[in-house]
DNA sequence: TAGATTGTTAATCGATTAACAATC
DNA sequence: TAGATTGTTAATCGATTAACAATC
């Protein structure tokens, strides 16, 4: 968008300084250089200066960069200032826990509904709203319009429910089920919190070190 | 270890063909060819082929794989079937999620206790197990010799926790908090999931479709 | 056998690292 | 000014894709 197609590499890694930055500024430190980023981070010198200039020049040379500017930059980058709304399908215990542990807030988003099949689940208050029931989702989508929905369902419920969300006119998932949204559609955002994934992989380090 | 040094992409993608041919399994299907995985994956056959030749040769020239046994071999990739055993440290909504969410058994892992700080929660059980308080920590350790702790605490007490836990012999973490592991602690495996991470990726692509 | 599909080598593409002139 | 450090180009490295002979 602002220059070339930027690749997945670096954007995997813009959270990362972001939230890098974010420690170094509650530390009082005001600027730091590609050199100091790279010995506390872990990636090269170079690859951060090539990651940052993808978007612009956003130091100086011979003093680096100052913290609070690059941390506003890569928050803007990130979009984290035009918060997208969010609802949560599913309120299990993976999804109120996400309701309650994740600032949504902060992270672009803003949670405004929380969807569940159980009846028993459905009036409970959580994150001060109530959970509602799944049958109303339509309803909700067509007064409310949420972008994004965060996917804490089975995945036998899940392609049923996205075909229907895509057509409710949401954008993008956070998925936490295990069902692949991306191969069915093309034009939807997914981004895949495979727990399952991570803990094979988590495995087969601990076998192969 | 089985041939070459294999690389990180590759094992990043050997739990969604174990997932994948699970499914396949679940259909009944017996037989497949990378070009018809390439289809429903949306990796290239060649990928595929590339992939599964790092660790043998699985196939059958003009038939394919059989999806049972590359399932199988995969696992044994995978480590799977030799489980690690596992404790996790925070029983907060996230920590509970992950305890009762997850299938350890079918990952290659064995839950083998949870410990918390806040007083109110030790005693109470979570997957047939007691809450123990973090302060037996050194004693469990010593007596049953977990390897992994899944780590569901803030930031705050993550660095503490972390370095009492690798004196204890903790070989690999599942890392569910903010604090960067990796960075301070060079033979310790640690797979993070970082949710914040994941939600500002998502906040980009849909700024940046 | 003929057709299909693998295993594997070679070609291409992209990402990371190195180097250095520009400049604060 | 001298030293430091960026922005950026060029070199290297690695991963993906294409091609095809081997073979079931």
């Amino acid at each position: 968008m602002s220059k070339e197609k930027i690749s997945n590499s670096v954007i995997r890694r813009l959270p990362r300084y972001y939230r890098f930055l974010d420690e170094l500024i509650s530390k009082d430190i005001l600027r730091i250089s590609s050199g100091e980023l790279s010995k506390r981070m872990g990636f090269t010198a170079s690859q951060i200066r090539q990651d940052f200039n993808c978007f612009g020049e956003f130091g100086q040379q011979g003093y680096g960069y100052n913290v609070q500017v690059l941390k506003n930059e890569i928050g803007k980058i990130l979009g984290l200032e035009n918060p997208h709304s969010a609802i949560i399908i599913g309120v299990g215990n993976l999804g109120r826990a996400v309701a309650q542990h994740i600032s949504f807030d902060s992270l672009g988003f803003n949670l405004i509904g929380l969807f569940e099949k159980k009846e028993a689940l459905i009036g409970q208050i959580v994150k001060n709203m109530p959970i509602r029931s799944i049958d109303t989702i339509d309803e909700f989508c067509r007064e409310n319009h949420p972008e994004v929905a965060v996917l804490c369902i089975p995945k036998e419920y899940a392609e049923k429910i996205c075909n229907q969300l895509i057509k409710l006119g949401i954008k993008g998932f956070w998925n936490f089920s295990h069902y692949d949204i991306a191969i069915s559609h093309e034009n939807i955002i997914v981004e895949n919190m495979h727990f399952g994934d991570s803990l094979m992989t988590l495995s087969y380090k601990l076998n192969n070190k």
